[in-house]
DNA sequence: CACCTATTAATGGTCCGACCATTCGAATGT
DNA sequence: ACATTCGAATGGTCGGACCATTAATAGGTG
């Protein structure tokens, strides 16, 4: 009895404009002021109907709202319901590569970017990192570049690897934002690393680069990490050029240089 | 009739798993795909109702999330209906920003990822912005200044200039990427952007800093430029340390003696 | 007693039909 | 020619019904 007490203080019958906007407002206020955890389960949607005063399709269409936006998570039967989620990441990322798709952004737009996120984590994560992530790193880098060296080598796999050694590296920068923002962008962009590693070419060389530069971060040798981050982009560019048919005579032809350090 | 015929290749009857998720992906597929462009408008909810072969309620949770993703507009009375949208910044600003309240991200977290923008954006944008565009920050921060010089300055138009500043500088960067992370981090910010503005003493220090700022892009100075910005987020730092109670002494008290160059 | 099975109740998922509120455009009347 | 009125299209809301899924419970079986 004491707790429906509290559930019907929760909510406030709706009064003005848009129904179903209201109960979204309410509900989500009352989880963004705590007054509902993570965890915590929300009334059925026939009780809400009621202390809401509306109908049952408001409140559906409102749960399905907060659901969208990743406050929700839904399961049915019995003890179903709308529970209180905890934010996530893909959350942020979804919303981030619908907005880069729709708008088309070009390669270059990204590669900068991310080429500059890339250097200030690089330098945070070889400040701030413990030895077993520099290790951890390393490890991983080995084991990209021994999947992209073998005959036939599993593109998925190594684009699965190699989207994990930018978030771990992100992760070692000891700043979730630096974590997140990467994360989200390589969900609008992984269609252009994948570019990378078609190329038998360019695969050997984005592979011993990225084994070089978690070395570089292991040993703690900033500008030498900086110097191959800096290589690693080169490439990518310039398979981009070719992949676009420009003239790839504009890049530098000695980047065919790169050998293991 | 040829325009029916069209709209009825568009969708297929649903037949898989959770109705509402399959119409939700086949209108974002359509979207993304081009075959619906922004500014056009969807069949109407009864029409698709049976074009779907499904409910009513379905196709209305289906286009809440869609608006809630901000593909469609909502429009109703005659000729009202879904209507497809062009995707705005303020979209992924608000996911990062609900993302960011939820997770009770430290004020140093979110300074140093914007100090770290901040430093390369200073540097595109000396590098790549018109002599205009560079004159017209120089403006905009003098009159930021003379606004919180004032005896009785408005804080609330003064953190609306402080804004506009942030965003100005990071589209003379040349890439929309970095005016959209701006204005989404700017969302999660804003609180302690206005904590440094509340204080006479920063605020006359902070205003300072902003105009000189913008004078060293106006005269291309970069390292200029980099230590205002470094003073910028020194003073940043200082103040949200006073406002939790730590100790002062932590920050170099020399900061006092910021004067205008 | 311990374990498995069938029943039951709660809950979300879907569908239907009705009515209201808003908006646009055409018909109508000055 | 302009203003007014009316009708139709459309989204918004409501209430009820039924289905599908799930967890808990009761009951049977070893």
């Amino acid at each position: 009895m004491g707790e429906d007490k509290y559930i019907e203080q929760l909510f406030m019958p709706v009064s003005i404009g848009r129904v179903s906007e209201e109960v979204v407002l309410q509900i989500e206020a009352a989880i963004l002021d705590g007054r509902l955890k993570a965890g915590e389960r929300l009334p059925s949607e026939r009780e809400m109907q009621s202390q809401f005063g509306t109908g049952r399709g408001v409140i559906r269409e409102a749960i399905k709202i907060l659901k969208q936006k990743g406050l929700l998570e839904v399961r049915k039967g019995a003890k179903g319901g709308a529970y209180v989620r905890q934010l996530e990441v893909s959350n942020v990322s979804e919303s981030l590569a619908l907005f880069l798709k729709q708008h088309q952004v070009s390669p270059e737009t990204l590669i900068e970017f991310r080429e500059s996120m890339d250097r200030t984590i690089t330098n945070l994560a070889i400040a701030r990192s413990s030895s077993d992530e520099k290790e951890a790193l390393l490890t991983e880098a080995l084991r990209f570049k021994a999947t992209l060296l073998e005959p036939e080598p599993d593109l998925v796999v190594a684009a699965e690897i190699d989207r994990n050694l930018n978030i771990m590296l992100a992760r070692m920068a000891g700043n979730e934002l630096f974590e997140w923002v990467m994360h989200a962008l390589q969900m609008g962009f992984s269609s252009h690393d994948f570019a990378l590693y078609e190329n038998a070419s360019y695969r050997a060389k984005a592979a011993t680069n990225w084994s070089n530069t978690a070395r570089a971060v292991a040993e703690e040798e900033p500008m030498k990490a900086l110097s191959f981050i800096g290589l690693h982009y080169a490439l990518l560019r310039q398979c981009v050029d070719e992949m676009n048919g420009d003239a790839a005579s504009k890049v530098a032809p000695f980047l065919d240089d790169n050998t293991e350090g």
